[in-house]
RNA sequence: GGGAGUUUAGCUCAGCUGGUUCAGAGCAUCUGCCUUACAAGCAGAGGGUCGGGGGUUCGAAUCCCUCAACUCCCA
């Protein structure tokens, strides 16, 4: 045999994939004669490398844009990237310090220079490491959300909503990152629970010797306090209505305010009211008319307002002030206590309620379609189940903040003029114009001053479905051929976690500027985590290498592997295990092929034996394909792999290359051969968007094909229809065959051993029909009907009962226990059917198929209590 | 604190609007096989009172109530 008895992945992956992408079949072009199926690749970060959560998420969507292609329809999968303002910069800081070089020593256009020099360089790594993975996109159609005119749609957009008076500038309490010193949006915060301490601080009472105690966390903020909270319906504090407390260390006065929002239970009952550092203090504030005093820099140090402790860091203010306190006897005592605090994304930094300037969009309006295509099912999730987190986030969505303090990204197209006020416009020269116009028309170019911020990244990717296609449509509202074409767009794949961030403002964004949804399905998978459950993650290291698993397993091997156990929706506990599994599937594939390579053809055969063979596996490759077609119909896809894994490996494999197998080195008749071929070509198609490596492989290796008759453009299979009368009989004759080779085990009778079969039955034409079968499988050297025989081992398939000569093996005490089991148990059943029957208020309340199901199971039971009965007479008893 | 979800064999999960063989699959486990496609394999076997309790029903893993555990989201 001239094919090597294990697959190489390897080969076939590269030989493929060049050949693929030669001969343009990824690319796509608009043509009104094929049906458009579309997805958009959620845009990895540009620095970024391929973890597990892309090797699946990228793995589904080639699935299905594979299996789309095949059906033939002009599939187009986008990919690209985006720029991640605060994670690149971060990199791009990172290096520069390594180099000895600081960031605030750098102007905006040298910093962008480096930091362009280094996407140059890193950026599209994750797209290259795709390829290895098969991902069949577009590449001509590749994008980076920084492109020129992806760029041009963004700012063409603030432009526009700004225009329509949706973005706003505001002081908002935000998320301020002090060591990336920029806002996060709330998604990107990440709440963690940490052991803290609660200190308990004593406040004079101004004009008295009283205290009063309140509990905090953070005690490096009393000189920001402006107020003492206490519920009015607190009469443990009614004495000091009206009163002014005294911060301790400063001395300065702040009123003692009444307001039912203090939770009477907790910490003392009095609250401090803080409004620059706390958000619901900042609520209070503004309810009660109260100065906001802010004592931090944006660094997160100590600022002259706090006149003490001036340029300490906060976290070592808490620990100095604590002392001091303790030394001017106003500390009451420290609690260890357990809260939540959030934590930066991308630094880690204990993120700092902060006030400032930054500007929003407002969201009240904007997210009204978005909201009810979901709800009615316009746009389907994928499981459903997120529906209830979609509603909740979509009817209480605050403004989005789309400011960052951050020079890469798009600089916001705002510009200050001397007069303090600003004009907003696509260009510096149109803003001047507008300026000129509107405030002082000797303005010159010099006196406009550009924000000095960039957008959201989340500002530029909600518009990927749209601007991968047109960027010109978000200003001029007319849709290219592109657009009008691929959009709205199919299907996206993406995990849970961005469901607010991006996929709620991608469809807030398609409504906006199409009209239209911008996908009609949306499948989310889950998080691939490690066997202990954790989040796979650089930090914790517990992440296999993708790249290094596709050398080891093949790339067939991962894709199948990582989509054995992930249902949509689920997390996906990741384990070599299933690769490994993915690669001996691929590599039992290899073999079958192997076997029915080797075969040689003799003209002379009719093969007249097969034909009940071959009927079979026809109808129930058919009936395979029809839930394989259901279950991707579902977005099951997890599902529709296994299918196809039990079809291929038990069906085809263990059953009918068993069954039509000639002999050690005999010939095939060609009817049967040719049958077993179309029958392994229909496999290949199938299995190719789950394993297109060794699928195409085995396609080539079959015969000789043009390009035309690539697999990856072949038609995928019509699910025809199937006789269930056949498979059924088929399973039964299954059934004696797996009953004679447990005898065989059970009695230590090596394989090798023949004897003959004796089958007393109603029904011998169905066991005739599958006489060499029977033989061939289970070893036998004939097959008989006719009543019982002496000396011999028996057992009941259905209503007949199967006999095995064995002088000398028998052992009539064992076979009568083994009767009288089963007996029992049909017995039993029976009863319990009969139960049901005989129950007036079943037989009239339950519906008509389920009474005849009942009466069918009555009749299979009773004929097989005959057959079992009548067995244990003949052993004489 | 509010909301959602999950809980079925050792593991990962199916089980649709209650009624097909008194619960299925894959993996893992056990037993026997190097049988000339494949030991990355073949053949066979064992394994669950469907988280606990209560209820509705002729009938519940499936519907309702309740308790418990875990996960996520929001505050």
């Amino acid at each position: 045999m001239s094919l090597a008895t294990k697959y190489n992945p390897e080969e076939a992956a590269s030989k493929w994939y060049a050949y693929w992408m030669e001969n343009g079949f990824f690319s796509s072009k608009v043509d009104h004669n094929k049906e458009p199926y579309t997805i958009v690749i959620p845009p990895p970060n540009v620095t970024g490398v391929l973890h597990m959560g892309h090797m699946l998420n990228n793995t589904i969507q080639d699935v299905l844009i594979r299996k789309a292609r095949m059906q033939g329809k002009n599939a187009c999968w986008i990919p690209g990237t985006d720029h991640a303002s605060i994670a690149t910069e971060a990199k791009v800081v990172a290096m520069l310090k390594e180099r000895g070089i600081d960031k605030k020593s750098l102007s905006r256009e040298d910093f962008l220079k480096y930091a362009w020099e280094w996407k140059e360089k890193y950026g599209g790594i994750i797209l290259e490491q795709l390829k290895k993975l098969g991902a069949s996109c577009d590449w001509d159609r590749t994008k980076f959300t920084m492109d020129a005119d992806l760029s041009n749609a963004v700012i063409s957009v603030f432009v526009d909503l700004h225009k329509k008076g949706k973005i706003y500038r505001g002081i908002r309490m935000v998320n301020w990152d002090p060591q990336g010193k920029t806002a996060l949006s709330d998604d990107e915060v990440i709440m963690k629970e940490i052991q803290s301490k609660l200190y308990y601080i004593k406040y004079q009472i101004q004009g008295s010797n009283d205290f009063l105690t309140i509990a905090t966390t953070r005690p490096e903020t009393i000189m920001a306090d402006v107020a003492i909270c206490i519920n009015p319906n607190d009469p443990r504090f009614s004495h000091l209505k009206g009163k002014n407390a005294i911060i301790p260390l400063i001395n300065r006065a702040i009123p003692i305010i009444e307001d039912e929002y203090v939770d009477m239970e907790f910490g003392t009952g009095c609250l401090k009211v803080t409004p620059a550092h706390d958000i619901n203090d900042y609520e209070l504030g503004i309810k009660h008319k109260l100065e906001v005093i802010d004592i931090l820099n944006d660094n997160g140090t100590l600022n002259e307002k706090a006149q003490i402790l001036i340029g300490e860091d906060r976290f070592v203010a808490r620990k100095k002030i604590g002392k001091m306190l303790d030394e001017v006897g106003q500390l009451e005592k420290i609690e260890e206590y357990k809260s939540n605090v959030g934590h930066s994304e991308r630094t880690d930094a204990v993120v700092e309620p902060k006030l400032s300037l930054q500007w929003f969009l407002k969201m009240e309006d904007i997210t009204k379609p978005a909201l009810s295509s979901v709800m009615e099912d316009v746009i389907q999730l994928h499981p459903p189940k997120f529906k209830n987190m979609y509603r909740s986030w979509m009817e209480n969505v605050r403004d989005w903040c789309i400011s960052r303090q951050l020079w890469w990204g798009h600089q916001i197209p705002a510009y200050y003029l001397p007069n303090g006020e600003y004009v907003v416009a696509k260009t510096k020269e149109e803003a001047l114009e507008i300026a000129q116009k509107q405030h002082d028309a000797s303005y010159t170019i010099s006196d406009l001053i550009q924000d000095e911020d960039v957008l959201d990244t989340w500002f530029s990717s909600w518009l990927w479905p749209i601007s991968v296609f047109d960027s010109d449509v978000f200003s001029t509202g007319q849709q290219n051929e592109d657009l009008k074409y691929f959009y709205p767009t199919n299907d996206l794949v993406t995990a849970p976690e961005i469901l607010f961030f991006w996929v709620a403002r991608m469809i807030i964004a398609g409504y906006e500027y199409t009209g239209e949804k911008p996908f009609r399905n949306v499948y989310l998978t889950g998080i691939v985590r490690d066997k202990q459950g954790r989040k796979m993650s650089k930090s914790l290291g517990n992440s296999p290498d993708p790249l290094e698993l596709i050398k080891q397993y093949g790339a067939d091997g991962v894709r199948t592997g990582m989509l054995f156990s992930s249902p949509a929706g689920n997390d996906l506990p990741f384990d070599e295990k299933l690769v490994e599994q993915g690669r001996n599937f691929a590599n039992k594939i290899w073999n079958a092929y192997r076997l029915v390579s080797g075969w040689e053809i003799d003209h002379n055969l009719t093969g007249k034996e097969n034909e009940a063979s071959i009927q079979w596996f026809e109808n129930r490759f058919n009936q395979a394909l029809t839930e394989i077609e259901d279950h991707f119909d579902k977005f099951r896809i997890s599902d529709a792999l296994m299918s196809t894994y039990k079809l291929v490996w038990d069906d085809f494999c263990s059953w009918y290359l068993e069954m039509i197998k000639p002999a050690y080195q005999a010939p095939i008749d060609p009817h049967t051969h040719a049958r077993t071929v179309l029958f392994f070509e229909d496999i290949l198609k199938i299995l190719h968007p789950f394993m297109p490596f060794l699928s195409e492989e085995l396609w080539h290796q079959i015969k000789e094909r043009n390009t035309e008759e690539a697999l990856i453009v072949a038609s995928w299979p019509k699910a025809g229809s199937y006789d269930s009368q056949i498979i059924s009989e088929a399973i039964q004759v299954f059934d004696v065959v797996s009953q004679v080779r447990n005898t065989r085990a059970s009695k230590g009778i090596s394989p090798k051993e023949t004897f003959s079969l004796t089958i007393k039955t109603s029904q011998p034409d169905l066991y005739k029909r599958f006489d060499i079968v029977l033989k061939k499988l289970a070893n036998l050297d004939e097959v008989n009907f006719g009543d019982g025989l002496d000396n011999a081992v028996s057992f009941v398939v259905k209503a007949d009962e199967c006999f095995i000569p064995m002088e000398g093996q028998v052992n009539p005490e064992e076979e009568r226990a083994n009767i009288e089991k089963e007996l029992s148990y049909t017995r039993g059943f029976l009863s319990s059917v009969m139960k049901k029957l005989s129950n007036e208020r079943f037989v009239a309340g339950a519906p008509e198929a389920v009474i005849e199901n009942e009466r069918k199971k009555q009749a299979d039971a009773e004929a097989k209590i005959k057959t079992l009965e009548d067995a244990l007479a003949k052993l004489g008893l």
